[in-house]
DNA sequence: TCGATCAAAATTGTATCCAATCATGACGAC
DNA sequence: GTCGTCATGATTGGATACAATTTTGATCGA
């Protein structure tokens, strides 16, 4: 959906945008180490410009850089999930409340050919990315209709930890954020019932935190993971 | 109210929060150059430090960097000034709302202790930065209710960003963030009626805003500003 | 006297270097 | 044989040195 980067953007934007791509695509899973010199090779640069990238990737939240032990992809806490779904709950559905009024028949259109857009996809089990890159868009376009950018920005930046998350925490079978629920959504929206939507919206998004497998791993995981009883 | 800076702070984040309270308590205005050198002079430390403070602030929105051209104390345009009130009016609202559901009696004690409080300082002209700091304590007190920390944060970012609005666009005459609407504001809220209160909340920010002198300066502020005539 | 061009100074951007801290593996004691 | 200690290596944190850009002011010309 969005193209390659701008071929003038400064290094350290660049490897910003690089970075940030790869773990919306989960192809950069929580955890990863950033060796700053392994990056400076990488993009032919210098440790001090990486640094500036991780340090800009660390406020938002995407990558955590713990003192004299280097950066790493974050690793959001269980607890810190359930704190970014509540805040997108609250934030998401104030802000669709808001836009409802000013809501035009064309926006509702553009919202339905990006929802089928994402029918379309065939979801091959392969890219589960894919699926869930365009379901963040679909709450991003939303969003933008609010008008207000600082609220998109920071629900942006939400939306990207969201990334994390689901990667952690997306339990085998289940795909997230379905699209049937995009679609009531919708439905709601297009009727002009206000308080339905936001509550639709609000539900939306703890259905999707609550299809996350969050509880504490059982007493020995490892065992588990091992396929060994213990 | 809260304390000095933590002897352990490591350097970088000691200048964050100097710089911070400072623009905080409006002793450093908006438009106010950063020197890297003489910031470094300051807290006997090298330009590494301080550009990794100065980063920092510049992600939270208190201070502009230009490339090249040095960092300075973030002038927001009128145009920003109506979205960071926007942005709070939404999410101030919703996470008022959300929280009448679970407010106890103590709660409500508390935050009319804080009023009360903020109401007993004297309000000589001199520091009406007193009454703005504690103006944004009462709003964060009241986003503390929610139990969010992430929407806390947030919001804690756009009554920064409040600090310079204020002072950039604060007409001579008024007080901002009136006593009697924060009065008000508990009333609706120890009413227990979450509908009012989140209009309240409403109101009240846009009340704020509408308060500023947000209109395009006259064309020539600068005869005003010497009292001639043009 | 005003304006433009150009040079010098100051300031930021980046690279490199050294110091400090942490991780890894070997050795030795129990 | 296992655990603890210590030394070595790798990696990050910070300071300095150098390059690039901008700003300032000075000189020259109209």
């Amino acid at each position: 959906m969005s193209e390659d980067q701008d071929k003038t953007l400064p290094v350290d934007r660049r490897i910003e945008a690089d970075i940030t791509r790869a773990i919306y695509d989960q192809r950069m899973p929580p955890g990863t180490r950033l060796s700053e010199e392994r990056l400076g090779e990488l993009y032919d640069v210098s440790r001090t410009v990486v640094r500036k990238a991780l340090f800009q990737l660390s406020s938002r939240k995407l990558v955590e850089i713990r003192a004299n032990r280097g950066a790493r992809v974050a690793q959001p806490s269980a607890a810190q999930a359930r704190e970014v779904f509540a805040a997108r709950a609250t934030l998401e559905a104030a802000m669709l409340e808001e836009s409802m009024t000013r809501l035009t028949p064309a926006d509702i259109d553009a919202l339905r050919a990006t929802l089928a857009h994402d029918h379309d996809t065939p979801t091959n089990e392969t890219d589960a990315a894919e699926s869930i890159a365009e379901s963040g868009d679909f709450h991003k376009a939303l969003a933008r209709l609010h008008g207000n950018p600082i609220l998109q920005e920071f629900l942006d930046e939400l939306i990207g930890q969201t990334s994390l998350i689901i990667a952690l925490y997306r339990p085998r079978e289940a795909e997230l954020c379905s699209h049937a629920a995009h679609g009531e959504l919708l439905d709601a929206i297009e009727a002009g019932d206000a308080a339905r939507a936001r509550e639709t919206m609000h539900e939306h998004l703890m259905d999707c935190l609550d299809a996350l497998a969050l509880e504490p791993p059982p007493a020995d995981a490892l065992a588990d993971m091992l396929g060994r009883a213990r």
